[in-house]
RNA sequence: GGAGCGUUCGUCUAACGGUUAGGACGCCAGGUUUUCAUCCUGGUAAUACGGGUUCGAUUCCCGUACGCUCUACCA
């Protein structure tokens, strides 16, 4: 590599980032990191149209949340702003006119009504070499006409002038060599009638203006790519050109197709990565922040989509990833987004993160559903005692509440069916001796000390363990799941524990 | 319609001419856990099709089929 690698991301900020867009973050990011070079943010708002308040700031929130944040953006700024397309509008012109100059690209003064008819004329209208001569263009039109038509201020755009019968090939990093034929490729409006330009001048100006090295985005964009190529020939030159890379696309589960926000609502999983309020339609999508994914995980399974190191390694860190990312290790092909690997990932990272680090997590779904928390010591350890059944966060308020509080309402028909005389005489004795505990001073006890004493006053009452531990389980938690028993009366103490048993006596006596 | 890209278990993928085609998720069965989950063991399941090239093709070439993407003064 003969220069310091630069990559850049160019979303426009028309809406939430879903998987694919974050997936081509990712992938820019662990490049640039890998190669020690820089990451840039660049704001592809050239069609005013579609402006949408907020997007650009969620975009930027997202990039934190994720920990891929840019070195060069319009929050950073950098050596090479205005990062915001629509404040280098006065760039571009001068771009456009050069190309005019050389010949390679023209005026065209047909107005949207004129294209639209022309459409509905041809089949397959092509605003090409085909039909450039029947339009109404630089081209076509006499010198003084257009010179008239634009000194009267009429309304055009600039156009490339593609060639005839030349092959245009690039050789992209993940596909190799693919060429195109002039004779399909279009003639692409460059400079918009607002003058704006469309993505095909900007994305080409500003790689070069930003020293953009390699060039990563969706495969989507392969077809326009000749016109891209045609650009850096006319502009800066081949030996300019950075690296392309067209990266495979995040299919939808079920069925072919590139993965959309409907396929989420349809299937029940997010595709944005963090909530998205759209302040038009006053609709909130679901992010997979929210959903309860660590962005650690997120980051991880995004990056195995599409991915490898070559070897079975599945769970991999940011700082791995930079190790280990090469492009030559990426899939051609689309990758279907499958959401129960995507639970399993964030499972593995549950299990691998620090309760303490979890903590604040977590806490946030506990206060959501009025479960207080009055000592943050206790929620990390109760972290501890649950986190290898939790595949998602909000899975913690199930897997712990019973902790906090006693349980609302507790499964007795599954115990009373077997209840009897002889086992309500051992609850009741068990109360009766966690009680004098209590009033010995003692709190509770360690789990090994707490379940040998059951099984001994179990034996005393003529009771196996076995069928005295679902009943115990049951009034402690309220139904058959969570951690071991004595670990929970250990946490909740004597106090908790007495309480949650004489109430469950009762509910027993009265049905 | 045209152009480009793609095609290995249901899904994500490994195997850069020679493997009983490997791993992971899911699913199924068993074990551990006197609950559930975790964990462990085992099982299920794939090279789209047809031609070449080659001693030998998942792998290289050609064709076919299928799929996807693009075909805007959107990105």
């Amino acid at each position: 590599m003969d220069s310091k690698v630069r990559v850049r991301f160019a979303p426009s900020p028309t809406g939430g980032l879903h998987l694919g867009g974050v997936r081509t973050v990712l992938f820019n990011y662990l490049f640039a990191k890998h190669h020690n070079g820089e990451f840039i943010l660049r704001i592809e708002d050239t069609d005013q149209t579609r402006f949408v308040p907020g997007a650009e700031q969620y975009i930027q929130d997202t990039l934190a949340w994720c920990g891929l944040t840019p070195d060069e953006s319009p929050l950073h700024g950098g050596a090479y702003g205005p990062y915001r397309q629509s404040e280098r509008k006065a760039i571009y012109r001068q771009y456009a006119d050069k190309l005019i100059e050389q010949g390679n690209a023209y005026y065209a003064f047909d107005t949207p009504e004129d294209l639209d008819a022309k459409r509905k004329e041809i089949p397959n209208f092509q605003y090409s070499r085909a039909h450039r001569m029947d339009m109404k263009n630089s081209v076509s039109l006499g010198a003084d006409e257009v010179a008239e038509l634009l000194k009267n201020n009429t309304p055009y755009v600039i156009r490339i002038k593609v060639p005839e019968n030349e092959e245009v090939s690039l050789d992209d990093v993940i596909r190799g060599h693919v060429s195109f034929d002039t004779s399909i490729v279009d003639d692409k409006v460059l400079l918009k009638a607002d003058g704006m330009p469309t993505y095909h001048l900007a994305v080409v100006v500003d790689d070069h203006l930003m020293k953009i090295t390699h060039a990563f985005r969706g495969e989507e964009w392969l077809p326009s790519a000749p016109v891209h190529v045609l650009l850096w020939k006319y502009l800066f030159g081949l030996d300019q050109m950075p690296k392309w890379a067209h990266l495979p696309l995040i299919l939808k589960p079920d069925g072919n197709g590139k993965l959309s926000k409907r396929d989420g609502e349809r299937l029940g999983f997010p595709v944005f990565a963090m909530d998205w309020f759209d302040p038009n339609t006053n609709n909130t999508t679901i992010g997979f922040k929210e959903r309860g994914f660590l962005p650690e995980a997120f980051v991880n399974l995004l990056a195995m989509l599409g991915w490898n190191d070559g070897t079975d390694k599945e769970i991999f860190s940011i700082e791995e990833l930079i190790a280990n990312f090469s492009l030559d290790r990426v899939h051609k092909a689309g990758a279907k987004f499958d959401y129960e690997k995507a639970k399993w990932f964030n499972a593995e990272w549950i299990k691998k993160t620090d309760n303490d680090k979890l903590a604040p997590l977590v806490r946030r779904y506990l206060d959501e559903a009025n479960i207080e928390v009055h000592d943050p010591n206790y929620l990390v350890k109760i972290i501890g005692l649950v986190k290898e059944r939790c595949h998602l966060l909000p899975e913690f308020v199930t897997q712990s509440s019973f902790f906090f509080k006693a349980p609302s309402s507790i499964d007795t028909a599954s115990i009373a069916p077997k209840w009897d005389a002889k086992k309500l005489g051992f609850f009741d004795e068990l109360a009766k001796v966690y009680t004098s505990k209590i009033e010995g001073g003692l709190l509770t006890a360690p789990a090994t000390e707490l379940e040998t004493e059951f099984k001994e006053l179990g034996a005393k009452h003529e009771l196996k363990p076995g069928e005295l531990m679902l009943p115990f389980r049951i009034m402690l938690v309220g139904g058959k799941f969570g951690p071991g028993v004595f670990e929970i009366v250990e946490a909740i103490e004597f106090k908790d524990t007495v309480a949650r048993i004489e109430k469950s006596l009762q509910l027993l006596s009265s049905n």
